[in-house]
DNA sequence: CGGCGAAATTGATCCAGATCAATGCGACAC
DNA sequence: GTGTCGCATTGATCTGGATCAATTTCGCCG
C-alpha cells in the first residue's frame, strides 16, 4: 500500500500499521464521485493518486471550485455532519478512505496524528485565505498566473519538480477555481502565450518566464 | 476575567485554571495593530471584547479583508513562523494573549483543548470555503445580503439577536472583505433601503425584508 | 455654535471581463 | 476514411461594477 506520506511522518511503525489497517483503498474512474455537498459525511479520505475537483454549487447552477486536490492530500476534514462540498475524480484517482467513525476514534486515541491534521487544517486555512485575496482583488492574468505558479509548487512539493505544469482539469474547472469564465481564461492563455511566459503544451503549459510571472503574483 | 467561552467549553475546571493562568489580557485602542502579515508570530490572541478586522495586503496597496474577528474568536491559529494576514482594532478591543511558546506546549500537553481548537479551524475553513464562492461567483447584491445575514447569525450565536446589524468596520473594510469597490457597497445599501430591504441606522443596518434576503443567499 | 477632516453618498463615464455566437480540433467509433 | 461529441479557441458585443469626480453628512474639537 502507497504511504500516507502527507499525514504520517510523524507516527511511530505500530501507529502506522494500525492507520493502515483502517483505510480502505478505493478507486473511482474519471468523472466519478467520491462524495457530495450537503450529503451526510461517512467517510474521510486521503488521495494517493491522481487529481479531485473540490467544488460548491448555488441553486441556480453557479460553481466555485474551492480546490483541486494532488496525491497526499486529505478530503473530509472540513466535515461536520453532511459534507461542506462535493468532490470528484479528474482522470482516475486511488484514495484510502477512512469510515467516519474510524476517523475520530483514531484522532481520539493518538494526540500525534490529531496534531498532523491540524497542522495540516491551518495551511489549508492560509492557503485558504490566499484564493480569496486571488479572488477578491486579483485581475485575470494575475489569477491565471498565480494558479499556474501554484500548482507548479505542489508537484515540486510532491517531487515532481518541472517546467511543464500539468493540468489534467479542464479549462471549464479553471474558470470555476478562478472566478472567471471559461472564455476570459482562454483567452489570458492565449495572451501569455504570445508573450512566451508560457507554452501551451497538450495536458499542461510549460513555464517559459518564470521570472515575469513571480513578479506579477508577487 | 472573562470566560474563554468558545474554546474552552469542554475543559475541566483545572485546565481552564491553567489556561488563564498563561493568558495575558491585553486592551487595543481603536485602530491599533495586534500584529502584521510577514511579522515573526510571537502570540495568539482570543479577543473578549470589540471587532478586530483581519487582512492582506499586496505590494501595490490592494487589500483583501479576510474577515472580522468578533468576541469569542481565536486569531492567528493559521500562523507558522510568520503571520499569514494583519490584524487591527475597529474600535477598542480586548483581547487575551498568548505567548506562542505558552500555546504551543499547553497544546502539547492538553488533547482537549487541541480538539476544539482544531474543531474551531475546521469550521473557520468551511466559513472560508463559503467566502470563496461569494467572492468567485456572486453578485454585488448578493455579496451584501449575505455579509449582512452572516453578521447577523454571529452576533446571534454570541447572544445578541436582533434585527438591527452592528456594522462597526468602514464601508471601505466591507468593500475589502467582498472584493468590491466602496461606491459599489454604498450604491447597493442604497438601493437595499430603497428596495425597503433593509433600513440604514447609525452604526449598523436594520433587516426589514429577512424572507427576501436569506431567498437571495440560498 | 462653526469649522475641519474623515467617511459616505451620488453622479457621469469607462472598461475588464461576461455574454453571445461561431468555428476549430482532437479523440474515438464505425 | 468520415461523423460526431466534447472540449477549446476566437470574435463581436454588452454590461456590472470600477473609476473619476463632486458633493453631503457626520463626528469631533475649540
Amino acid at each position: 500500500m502507497v504511504r500516507l506520506v502527507s499525514v504520517c511522518a510523524s507516527l511511530s511503525d505500530d501507529e502506522l500499521a494500525l492507520l493502515e489497517s483502517l483505510a480502505h483503498p478505493t478507486h473511482f474512474a474519471s468523472g466519478e464521485t467520491l462524495f457530495t455537498q450537503g450529503r451526510e459525511a461517512h467517510s474521510v479520505y486521503n488521495v494517493t493518486a491522481g487529481v479531485v475537483r473540490l467544488y460548491k454549487l448555488l441553486s441556480d447552477g453557479r460553481r466555485q471550485v474551492v480546490g483541486f486536490a494532488l496525491p497526499g492530500d486529505f478530503l473530509g476534514l472540513a466535515m461536520r455532519d453532511a459534507y461542506g462540498f462535493s468532490a470528484d475524480a479528474i482522470g482516475g484517482v486511488s484514495a484510502c478512505a477512512f469510515s467516519r467513525g474510524a476517523y475520530t476514534a483514531l484522532v481520539d486515541a493518538k494526540p500525534h496524528l490529531l496534531k498532523r491534521l491540524h497542522e495540516f487544517a491551518t495551511h489549508e486555512l492560509t492557503l485558504a485565505h490566499e484564493q480569496m485575496m486571488l479572488l477578491g482583488r486579483r485581475t485575470a492574468e494575475e489569477k491565471l498566473i498565480c494558479f499556474l505558479l501554484g500548482m507548479q509548487q505542489r508537484w515540486a512539493r510532491l517531487g515532481k519538480p518541472s517546467v511543464t505544469v500539468p493540468l489534467p482539469m479542464t479549462r471549464q474547472d479553471i474558470a470555476d477555481f478562478l472566478g472567471l469564465t471559461i472564455e476570459t481564461v482562454s483567452r489570458t492563455f492565449t495572451r501569455l502565450a504570445k508573450d512566451k511566459t508560457i507554452l501551451i503544451v497538450p495536458g499542461g503549459v510549460r513555464v517559459m518566464n518564470p521570472e515575469r510571472m513571480s513578479a506579477v503574483a508577487a
